[in-house]
DNA sequence: GGCGGTCATGAAATCGTTTACAGAGGAGCC
DNA sequence: GGCTCCTCTGTAAACGATTTCATGACCGCC
């Protein structure tokens, strides 16, 4: 045996046929002979051939692979979009490189750089935070964005973040809430807008108070939570029930509420946003809006491989619905 | 401007020079003219020039990427480790290809295929359940394992995970318990096994009582954290502390006490592993034994990086420290 | 038997770099 | 001046696959 990983040419040499054949049987068997084929299959087998898959791509001029570029990795919210993505890029055959935005000091150049680098075969954007202006280049390869984007028209798959909020408002209404509040994540961000628009057209439809006190700013995390429910202690005229635009942040809140010495649902109903595994696992359990997070991963990856197959630039985009679970920490207002 | 993208050969007929003395400006500028250097970088960037990556690892007979081997992305304690394996991989230039064992039918087969397939210049395993056979491959790359393993002498980054476990039960018996109970991982996972033998050794130093009743079967998820809470409540004889092999046990188990009406630390004090971000966040806060997850990804990738580049198959293993985070989930036995 | 057509195969070009080797030119020294 | 030694640059050969094009064999049909 050689040390060295055998070429196609080693097969060739041992299956007495050309490299060319090699390829052929490996990539379309259908068009050789059974009995070449035979012979080329037990060479392979014989040296240990694999097919060196740079000389492949280059030869291809294509990467086999997709970069995916997020804010943040170790986010629980993110690594279940790509537990999606992975299941269908990986039996694809094709690699996934994973970017963060964060580690890098200019996210927008990062985003220019693989965009320009040809180091992929296509894009994943997680971060909506990223400017459009970028995207303008030329040859740029197939992007899909799983989440929104503000006045962009790429490709995406999105979940229905405005109807998640007006179901939030709606389950709290029903219970009999009148006066409820939101906290946001970070202003800056899609989904906060977009989720809030729909808090407060699910107010205005409703006929319920909107009061600018009652809209807490947060950033998605836990700690922002925990803020939240300390400037909601301190409010002279507090909501009874609360909207939070991420379950990280409604368990923030809740065990800060908690340990303020108070009562969920008793004190003030909580709705989150996600259905991250916690919230069942919570006393009270979370009342909050599922999205889907793998179906999100598994449907970007399907967009994008149409795309880059069929060598376009454009495909439709895809809405995804959510849903409201109802658990416990969310009920009546006390009275 | 063209509408492929540039080439080194463009490169070099616009500056006047021949292709490899563009190659060499880009990859070790110290040994050009500055005269030529300007010439080149001035062509480079009127022709918006990218070294095609799959090319030169081509010819350079490297990949230019990592592989991860986990057995489930969505699992936030890999997705810590990820951002550290990031941060450092990103700005070395390689990218990070992530395989999620579990997706596939066979974690072996997969393991064997990614080692012959030359797809990447490293590994790192987080998996430790993968069978040591696989690794006898001749021609393999460096392989990093971030975890335990049994009857394994790979390069690893490891955590101190028997300490940990004497850490929990050492607290617990110096707030008085001395009934002390355990809620396992999975019980072929190696880390289980570590934990659980830290476990047992401290109470046995201590001198206090083994009850077989007492050591629960979870598997580090949520879910099972809860189940082991329903069967504590059915025990006759319950300890009255805890040590959970993971901080999502810990979490089910505390949410599950609370809803059946009792109290934490009031009838049961708990002590998880890991420190996940809500640890903070739950009323009462997790006491847990902290494990630092991206410095674990740092470190292994630093080792792989190490090994890569000097070309060696072994390196020095690497132990991290745990640490005691005393919180309000321990408190002294009920009377 | 000659002719057109299909089919399987091989020779060779190609993808875009890097790098071993060699050559040109100049400097330094006797 | 002639020699050696350096420094810089160019030529051309890899790297390992895929694919176009050409070729020869074979078949069927008039």
């Amino acid at each position: 045996m050689d040390r060295r990983t055998a070429t196609i040419q080693d097969v060739a040499r041992v299956a007495g046929v050309s490299t060319a054949t090699v390829s052929r049987t490996l990539s379309k068997p259908a068009v050789v002979t059974k009995a070449t084929r035979d012979a080329v299959l037990s060479a392979v087998a014989e040296t240990g051939y694999r097919v060196n898959t740079t000389a492949s791509n280059l030869r291809r001029q294509r990467t086999g692979s997709v970069i995916v570029l997020l804010p943040n990795i170790a986010n629980p919210f993110f690594a279940q979009i790509l537990a999606g993505l992975s299941s269908v890029l990986t039996p694809a055959e094709y690699g996934m490189l994973i970017a963060d935005t964060q580690s890098g000091p200019d996210a927008d150049a990062r985003l220019a750089h693989y965009l320009a680098s040809g180091q992929a075969d296509g894009l994943v954007l997680l971060d909506g935070t990223l400017s459009a202006e970028v995207l303008a280049s030329p040859a740029r390869p197939p992007i899909v964005m799983a989440c929104e984007w503000m006045g962009c028209t790429l490709p995406s798959v999105r979940v229905e973040n405005a109807r998640g909020g007006a179901l939030a408002v709606g389950h709290l209404a029903q219970l009999g809430h009148r006066r409820i509040g939101h906290v946001t994540g970070p202003p800056d961000n899609v989904l906060t807008q977009t989720r809030l628009a729909g808090f407060s057209d699910a107010l205005r439809a409703l006929g319920l108070p909107q009061n600018p006190d009652w809209v807490l700013e947060g950033d998605f995390t836990m700690d922002s939570g925990a803020a939240a429910a300390r400037a909601w202690l301190a409010l002279k005229d507090r909501p009874t029930g609360l909207f939070l635009s991420s379950d990280e942040m409604a368990t923030g809140f809740i065990g800060e509420v908690q340990r303020a010495g108070l009562s969920v649902p008793g004190d003030v109903s909580v709705v989150g946003f996600d259905n991250i595994e916690i919230a069942q696992h919570l006393a009270p359990g979370l009342t909050t809006i599922r999205q889907p997070r793998t179906q999100i991963g598994v449907r970007a990856a399907e967009l994008l491989l149409t795309m880059i197959e069929s060598n376009s630039r454009d495909a439709p985009s895809e809405i995804i619905e959510v849903e409201l679970i109802r658990r416990g920490s969310a009920g009546p207002p006390p009275d």
